[in-house]
DNA sequence: CCTTGAAAGTGAAACGTTTCGCTCTGTTCG
DNA sequence: CGAACAGAGCGAAACGTTTCACTTTCAAGG
């Protein structure tokens, strides 16, 4: 039905290695140019990106596999993948794997299979053998935001553990001693940011009573459950740390149901959101990750893996580039009003 | 480099149309089965579908366009379009259009160029053009949220006028007269919901200062600026209706730095997201649009309209089908505490 | 024992591009 | 004037599948 290239041979009379040289850009005669230039027009030609890519073995597609598509960390670095991309010439196929590793495997295949020349994935756990089948394929992989044990695959990621340091730390110099945290342990994100908060104690000589360390699922419940608990503690905590966007809903959720006051009651300092600060009242210190440094960055590394790739297909072994490590930024911390100096 | 049907046929001995049975789910033998299985398996052999849908011309995908993928309403539903797409066998193949007609043009015609079997598009403006291409091609369409003027495609959506009605109309229950809307008008949708807020107060015969209604862009700047001049009239309204997501959020911004209380001061009701109403203290009463329904409609719209036009392409005129009309899905409206009795 | 027909397998064409190596036409320069 | 060369265009092969029309095999029915 659609019109293709010898369609147009039909209309100009030219042949299709000729017209094939124009789409992509060759020299032709003026006078050729503007025949195929109104061929197309009136055809209404438009390139078939398939047959193109069987050629080509390229499809200009980069394929984006994130944990969960519905939050607004994943979307806001799926903004800045994109546009990225697609100044450069790629669209982006993005893939959820709903929280769910078996998902996340096949959602691997599936983009192997329609050939896209890249991947960035932000993987749903700790495990790496899903991403075989893409190494094996050779294509290039970047991870974002969650790097997985032993895969050899680049990461970007803000420094988590440096960054909860600083986020207690904090708390710690507005005067307070009782500090709890609530946070999450599925992914190596969480963890490293329970590393980070321990690691600020112990440095301070704070003894934790493990009741003040709420780890347990990434979720609005458990942020929920825990401010409960904690609040109803015979001594509760004076300043809470939270770990993640779902954990700060959840506790602010329980907090403003509960006759505690913010800052009043208790000082509260969270990780990973920036909009959501402007809701609550008062607004919540954060920990915020730069997210478009995040995504350009991701961008960058693999769009020039992937121009490597291509490059050095001329059989040079070229083993010199050792492994280079993950990428890590900086977070900073943006201060809202709800952390309340302790004598 | 990746392994071809034709390297199953060296290692099977078979041809490869018995393999292309085999992929496609034909009858063999059982021990020709488990030849072809143990070959794929030894050879990591995948689909290559590109290929596959340089023949069949179609690519089991199909492309979503939306105004903006970086908020919480694009994602949920792209959360449940994606899953309802993929147990029908389909990826999604999502393209942003930054709120910028030329760039949602270009979309649509990048999708075509890649086949897609499909598209759902949640469009930026108004009008209707830019689905030409699309159109011309034959592909299927199904918009989400926003129609569009004259172009005769269906679209999904909730009764906007309906739900503003009754939202204002139960800040007209609960006493208020002095009521004031903060809305958009660059989409369809922020028209219709302020044609519903005017309607009731129209109905119940309330005169509208023309400075009650804020009527400007879909953006956070928008709702935090139109707030604080409704708070700095002489008059300030007792009651105020936000309508939709950007703006509630830019309104309580500016109403949590202000010295008005919510609700004694000032109650809300607002159009569109239901997470956030969980942060803010009162929680704010909202209308809220059944994304699941919405997008699983969306879908189940396209994916019917995909089979029909795969069917009837035997020729048949059938235009019996006289143009059905939008489907429109109710919206609810969840209580919050954001909303004072007036005597 | 012959006929019929279903089941399993095959060879080759087709899908719409790109690309390689070739030809043709001028133009430049010694 | 002839050689050399650049620019423009061309024909045909190739990419990895599916599918059509055909053949082979084998069991069942009369």
């Amino acid at each position: 039905m659609a019109a293709t290239i010898k369609d147009i041979r039909e209309v100009t009379g030219l042949s299709l290695a000729t017209i094939s040289k124009y789409l992509n850009g060759g020299n032709l005669l003026p006078e050729n140019k503007a025949k195929i230039e109104k061929a197309i027009d009136e055809l209404h030609y438009e390139v078939n990106e398939m047959a193109r890519g069987l050629v080509t073995s390229r499809s200009k597609v980069i394929g984006v596999v994130v944990f969960d598509i519905a939050n607004v960390f994943t979307c806001t670095l799926l903004k800045y993948l994109g546009e990225r991309f697609r100044s450069a010439g790629y669209a982006a196929m993005i893939c959820d794997s709903q929280n769910n590793e078996q998902i996340e495997a096949e959602n691997i295949r599936f983009l192997i299979s329609k050939k896209v020349d890249g991947m960035i994935v932000i993987p749903v756990g700790l495990t790496a053998e899903f991403l075989n089948p893409a190494l094996r394929a050779e294509i290039p992989v970047v991870l974002m935001d969650r790097s997985v044990d032993g895969s050899g695959v680049q990461c970007v990621k803000v420094d988590n553990r440096e960054s909860s340091y600083r986020a207690v730390e904090m708390l710690y110099d507005y005067g307070h001693r009782k500090i709890a945290m609530i946070g999450s342990d599925i992914e190596v994100t969480g963890k490293e940011r329970e590393q980070g908060c321990r690691q600020l104690l112990k440095d301070k000589k704070i003894e934790v009573p493990p009741e003040y360390m709420k780890i347990g699922r990434h979720s609005i419940e458990h942020g929920y459950k825990s401010m409960q608990e904690l609040l109803k503690l015979e001594e509760p905590p004076t300043a809470i740390f939270m770990g993640n966007f779902e954990i700060i809903l959840g506790a602010v959720m329980a907090l403003n149901e509960s006759s505690f006051q913010c800052p009043h009651d208790v000082s509260l300092i969270g990780f990973d959101d920036l909009i959501i600060s402007n809701l609550s009242n008062p607004r919540i210190t954060l920990v915020v990750q730069p997210l478009q440094d995040l995504a350009e960055n991701a961008a960058k590394l693999l769009l020039g893996k992937m121009d490597k790739d291509r490059n050095s297909s001329d059989e040079e072994p070229e083993e010199d580039t050792q492994m280079p490590g993950d990428l890590i930024l900086p977070a900073r911390i943006v201060e809202g009003n709800s952390i309340a100096r302790v004598e």
